[in-house]
DNA sequence: CAATAATAAGTAAATATTTATTTACTTACA
DNA sequence: TGTAAGTAAATAAATATTTACTTATTATTG
């Protein structure tokens, strides 16, 4: 038997990637995408059996897992809260600079029905992932250290902001100078800790 | 000659958003939406140059403009920095509780590049109706009242989790209990205002 | 003041492209 | 040499936009 070509689905992977986030979601064709990898059509169904399931594969393995998986690096539930906060949005920070495509993804993941169906189907398995920061937020609404809202809730606040920037940072990639820095992360973090601290 | 019939024009809007927010961007047609207004595809091209021109009309009209003209009533520069949030944020809440299509829309400006472009060609002009959060903002940091920092990050910072938690809104509209009410939002408000005062 | 001409609004159906997916074949390796 | 991986080209459906025609109104004319 003649073995798969790794190769080539890395490059699918890639490259659909990289359309979504240079030319949107909407202009990603099989054909387009096929040329731009140098493969046939076919090779893409040989490994997805259609756009969707290409789409909601791409978005559960680059936004929904290698995002939060990136984020949770050295966290743990019960650390100090302003400490775990800023490790989480430095994460966070650090994945997305160098992971762009995977950002724009997660952005039309906001939007896309189609998308938004992945996360759903995803949410229930999710927990094992976020869950350290479920527990870390648990744990601190138990202690008094920040009010008791509802997790969606507490998730709102904690991390809009982080998002927002980057959104920020990669608009002022293309301007001369950049605004979004580590340091003025950090300073903003700060603002949202000092909001949800009691 | 033959006049306009507004109620087609306003059928073409309506639709297109309803399609937009309950399909996605990506399954609306011409052909789906002239059938779905009960009209000709031609008709359409009365009215817009082509699709790119409808969706591009419709972000203004609907997000650049309706959105903002109701998020700054009875808002003026010069109020205490906790009352205009909480009036921004109030406002902001009303407007898309009763209009669910433009939040939708609003939502894919953040990723489709089509809608971007929209978002920084207006952008010039939108210094006129942002202009008073601006300057609100500005008087507040000269005042010390708050942090001095870019006017984008000031932006993140006091919107984000708003919109954040008006996605939840209409998550939750759809289950047994909805967990943001005026009361959870103001208490959100209450946490931001706090975080961004010195 | 009625009849009507001028004209943009509107329609139904057609067109030329584009698109996701398949068919029929070829290739490389265990 | 059997077999899944891969290719090039085809297909059928969908799509944005146009063509060729009809209709409803207004402003003018007889």
């Amino acid at each position: 038997m003649r073995p798969k070509n790794l190769e080539k689905e890395e490059a699918i992977r890639t490259i659909a990637l990289q359309i979504i986030a240079e030319e949107g979601l909407e202009n990603l064709t099989m054909q387009k995408l096929a040329k731009a990898a140098n493969i046939s059509p076919r090779t893409i169904y040989i490994k997805y059996d259609n756009k969707e399931d290409l789409l909601v594969t791409l978005y559960i393995e680059e936004v929904l897992g290698a995002y939060e998986q990136a984020v949770l690096k050295d966290f743990r539930f019960d650390m100090n809260f302003a400490e775990g906060v800023k490790k989480l949005w430095l994460n966070g920070f650090a994945y997305f600079k160098n992971n762009r495509h995977a950002f724009a993804l997660m952005q039309y993941g906001k939007s896309s029905p189609l998308l938004n169906k992945a996360y759903q189907a995803k949410n229930i398995k999710q927990g094992d992932y976020f869950g350290a920061v479920i527990r870390f937020l648990e744990y601190h609404a138990a202690a008094g250290t920040i009010r008791n809202f509802h997790q969606d809730i507490q998730r709102a606040l904690l991390f809009s902001p982080l998002i927002d920037l980057m959104s920020e940072y990669f608009d002022y990639q293309e301007r001369p100078e950049q605004i979004i820095t580590e340091e003025t992360l950090l300073q903003c973090c700060d603002v949202v800790i000092k909001g949800m601290l009691k």
